[in-house]
DNA sequence: AAATTTTTGTGATAATTATCACAAGTAGAA
DNA sequence: TTCTACTTGTGATAATTATCACAAAAATTT
């Protein structure tokens, strides 16, 4: 098989991904440069359960969830509080970790047969400086998770474990559908039991 | 006086800002880039209390603080929620209300005599443009204020009230010295006279 | 300095939430 | 299906936090 055909398939495959989806919706870009991209894009495939980033580890890479969905959480005196999930269509990383090469102190797991793309940090800074356009995409998606990190610490601020749970069933019904309830308590920074009873609506 | 004269003197003026500073040690940058980048940055004056940003109307700029601090809230109810402060050093706006052009749903006051650098969106944009290292400032930039946020968020997950107020003494003093403590107690998320018990030890 | 305004401290009490213990329900594996 | 493991629901109680009311202290203004 030659090249250009196997190019042209590739591109057709990738098209269909929701990674194809997120990058073209986000920014303008050129088929050279989402060629770049997806050639350092790495599909991983993850069983539930496996660890994607350890704590003590250092994040090299930067991840998108193309299929399941992702936990990212932080062990206090052993007990897991989950202070993210990415699902279908976002990326996520420890941005912390990736930009100091320090070592983490989250750890990501797949909460679901996960299918993620994976991309390698230097790969990627490189690639940044090939290409404005990959650059200037890399800088609206941080833009956009720095939205929404905004959003969520407000949460706390603004309202009361009952408000944030009935600020997540109006926003994002997704979470409510996809995660336990003993997961999504910690995420919302309260016991598990009060979460119950929120949603049972007792209080 | 010449042209020649002149640019040098400013040059002079800038690098002794606190804003030169943030930018050169963020970033590798050229000074033709450092110089389009002050080119656009307009200085101004804020008297104590004057607001930079007001509820309801659309952020058009991002801010660097060069002296005094700003104070952004938010009004539930009629009681003012401080969602973040910003000192000396740092560069602030309403982030969401800057890219959608949306009417933003915060304000922004100073809460001393402060000093700012404000830049305008759609010039830094084509500077962006103009110049990729300016562009990665601009990356560059937003990952360390998503790093901060994260950080910020996962206090009101992992810690207790007093936890955090402890955290604030052992992270960043500087915001218990200069921020009162009624305007710190949203910003932890919780009552007045709770943050005063804390401070007392009696919590 | 005196007066006024704003901020902080504190007690009393109500409301909320956490914790513990365990029952009930659900899902998966054998 | 039956057993087992995991998740969720619920009561009782303790601990924490909010709220209200007002006093004390500090900062500003006159």
């Amino acid at each position: 098989m030659c090249d250009a055909v196997r190019h042209s398939e590739i591109m057709t495959d990738n098209s269909k991904t929701l990674l194809y989806k997120k990058i073209t919706d986000l920014t303008e870009i050129s088929v050279s440069s989402l060629d770049k991209l997806f050639e350092i894009a790495n599909q991983r495939h993850i069983a539930k359960g496996q660890i994607v980033l350890k704590q003590a580890q250092i994040c090299k890479t930067i991840m998108f969830v193309e299929k399941g969905y992702l936990r990212t959480f932080i062990d206090k005196d052993g007990t897991e509080i989950n202070t993210d999930f990415t699902f279908e269509g976002n990326f996520t990383t420890n941005l912390k970790s990736l930009r100091s090469s320090f070592p983490s102190d989250m750890s990501i797991q797949a909460e679901e047969t996960t299918i993620i793309y994976e991309f390698d940090k230097d790969k990627l800074l490189e690639l940044y400086n090939v290409s404005s356009e990959i650059e200037s995409f890399g800088r609206k998606l941080l833009e956009q998770l720095l939205i929404a990190r905004e959003d969520h610490t407000n949460l706390f601020k603004i309202y009361s474990p009952a408000k944030r749970y009935q600020y997540l069933q109006e926003n994002t019904p997704e979470i409510l559908q996809r995660v336990s309830l003993s997961q999504l308590a910690s995420y919302l920074g309260v016991a598990r039991e009060t979460l119950s009873r929120i949603r049972k609506n007792k209080i």
